[in-house]
RNA sequence: GGGCCAUUAGCUCAGGUGGUAGAGCAACGCCCUUUUAAGGCGUGGGUCGAAGGUUCAAGUCCUUCAUGGCUCACCA
């Protein structure tokens, strides 16, 4: 402990006298027969007479002492619950070791309930035993911990003092679990894939590198699980899903992480539209299964509403819709022009038709989408991994969607290309941009053209961003929320 | 990376125009057998984020740096 403090030194010494009288500060097990929210449930009818038993455990928040008696308030992972200590219940030592505890102490309790004047159900410890000394202080109980680095930083300390934050992770943990039922239900199996690869693949992004120490080679972390699963699909599984952390070494902000949960899945003999139907149908669970029952979710005090079919528009009508342009009328050059108008630093020589359409889309028309909306319709040159569309006019266009809300981007996904033919000359494009010194292009992967050779029947695809979902149904302001340990510098 | 703001006791925060640091909670001691932001009396606790500079004197003014927040740019 490098910064003790008075504070710390107290209750190290504390430590040391309850050593000598003979407790054991650190005990192996405890015989935990309820959660405090099943003793307040099934208790909640007590009056002021004694009645009942309760044998739980948890930590001490607050105490308040009366001499010959005190008050304790006993918080577990459920709730909390007020104790009641008398000096002739527990007896001269117990209740000696009592007024020792310290805020944060870990404690078992068994006793009979009761509820005070004040009708505060309370149990009226009979025997409890100190399980865990605490040696660190905690926050204060009425603000509690504000300051968001430690909170970030020494997350155990904010899950401790900040009911809410555990409620957002409680939340977290049931998405994940609802999206696996629903999945599960529809007969997707769960996968894993490697994170260390040889090739990144299946989004433009920069990725992190690492080194193996005996083959003496280095490794790219994944930035996606794309090809990964689509190989799976070769193989001949035919609904697969695998839920993982992916990695992008950018920048860090409100909605950023440089590792961050990402969720695909793979259907085959589905295509776009498949998906479409199916992604609308599982969120629609999620909504109604975390709790929303009118479908409408409340985000930083804007109301999204996931009732009702969802809006589905080609990129090109989004466009036409939001921002009032005709792309089919421009010339690259027109194009070019309003996107120097949004953002004058854009480097724009090198840029295909298709690059600049899906720019001007992102800068005129992603906010706009806060109810969720499928943007379909993308072009080929943003989109090395998805399928022609089937109807192609003139102009490059691919079977894929975004689907955004909030403004955000929350799933991806394409009628998956499986022409190996097709898939190498979008890989050299692509390899011909990094060479070019893009380095968020996606790179040539051989190993996954020839899985394609041997065949993958034809797939749908989608990727969801979880921690985003988690941060709409949450109302959380930033990922970091969202995220147990979410990444700081260095201090 | 740019701009703006913040950093003072374990926690939450005060500290006009420079004059040797305060409160509440927490802690420690005493009193108190239904309190709940318990109460009463008393005590201790600080390299004011770091390093320089200006000044007789810096928490306060200047510079640089660190960390965090917001925001813009890039990205999911």
């Amino acid at each position: 402990m490098e910064d003790i403090n008075i504070l710390i030194k107290q209750r190290l010494e504390k430590a040391e006298e309850l050593k000598k009288d003979g407790h054991n500060l650190f005990k192996y097990n405890f015989d935990k027969k309820q959660s405090i929210d099943e003793i307040q449930n099934k208790y909640k009818d007590v009056k002021q007479k004694e009645s009942g038993f309760a044998k739980t455990a948890g930590r001490i928040m607050i105490k308040r002492l009366h001499g010959k008696s005190g008050f304790a308030d006993l918080k577990d992972e459920s709730g909390e619950i007020q104790l009641y200590f008398r000096k002739d219940f527990v007896g001269d030592e117990k209740f000696s070791l009592f007024k020792k505890l310290d805020i944060g102490d870990i404690v078992g309790v068994e006793g009979t309930l009761f509820r005070t004047k004040t009708n505060e159900l309370t149990i009226v410890v009979k025997k409890f035993d100190l399980l865990t000394k605490s040696f660190r202080p905690l926050p204060e109980k009425f603000h509690g911990l504000q300051d968001k680095e430690i909170r970030y930083r020494q997350r155990y300390v904010d899950l401790i003092v900040n009911d809410d934050v555990k409620e957002t992770f409680k939340t977290r943990s049931k998405i994940l679990s609802n999206i696996r039922k629903y999945m599960e239900e529809n007969n997707y199996i769960e996968v894993e894939t490697p994170v260390l690869q040889d090739i990144y693949g299946g989004a433009n992004a920069t990725p992190f590198i690492t080194k193996h120490k005996t083959l003496d080679k280095d490794f790219y972390l994944r930035i996606s699980l794309e090809t990964y699963l689509k190989r799976l699909i070769v193989g001949g599984f035919e609904k697969v899903f695998e839920i993982g952390k992916v990695f992008r070494n950018e920048g860090i902000d409100r909605q950023h992480n440089p590792e961050f949960t990402l969720m695909e899945y793979y259907a085959a003999y589905n295509d776009l539209f498949d998906m479409m139907n199916y992604t609308e149908g599982m969120i629609k669970y999620l909504v109604k299964t975390i709790g929303f029952d009118s479908g409408i979710i409340e985000y930083d005090e804007r109301e999204i509403d996931l009732s009702g079919d969802w809006e589905r528009l080609s990129m090109k009508k989004a466009i036409e819709k939001y921002a009032d342009i005709k792309i089919d009328d421009k010339e690259n050059d027109k194009l070019k022009n309003i996107i120097l108008r949004e953002d004058e630093k854009a480097e724009l020589d090198n840029s295909s038709r298709g690059e600049l359409i899906y720019r001007i889309f992102e800068l005129l028309v992603e906010d706009n989408l806060i109810n969720p909306t499928f943007i379909i319709d993308f072009p080929i040159e943003v989109s090395p991994l998805a399928k022609k569309k089937r109807d192609a006019q003139k102009g490059d266009f691919v079977e894929r969607f975004e689907l955004f809300m909030n403004g955000w981007e929350i799933a991806n996904a394409f009628s998956e290309l499986n022409d190996p033919h097709d898939q190498r000359e979008r890989f050299q494009k692509q390899e011909k941009k990094f060479v070019e010194g893009n380095e968020e292009a996606q790179r040539m992967d051989e190993d996954f053209i020839r899985s394609l050779e041997y065949g993958m029947p034809p797939t749908g695809g989608v990727g969801i961003g979880i921690d985003r979902l988690v941060m709409l149904f949450t109302n959380s302001k930033s990922i970091k929320d969202v995220i147990f340990f979410p990444h700081l510098k260095d201090k």
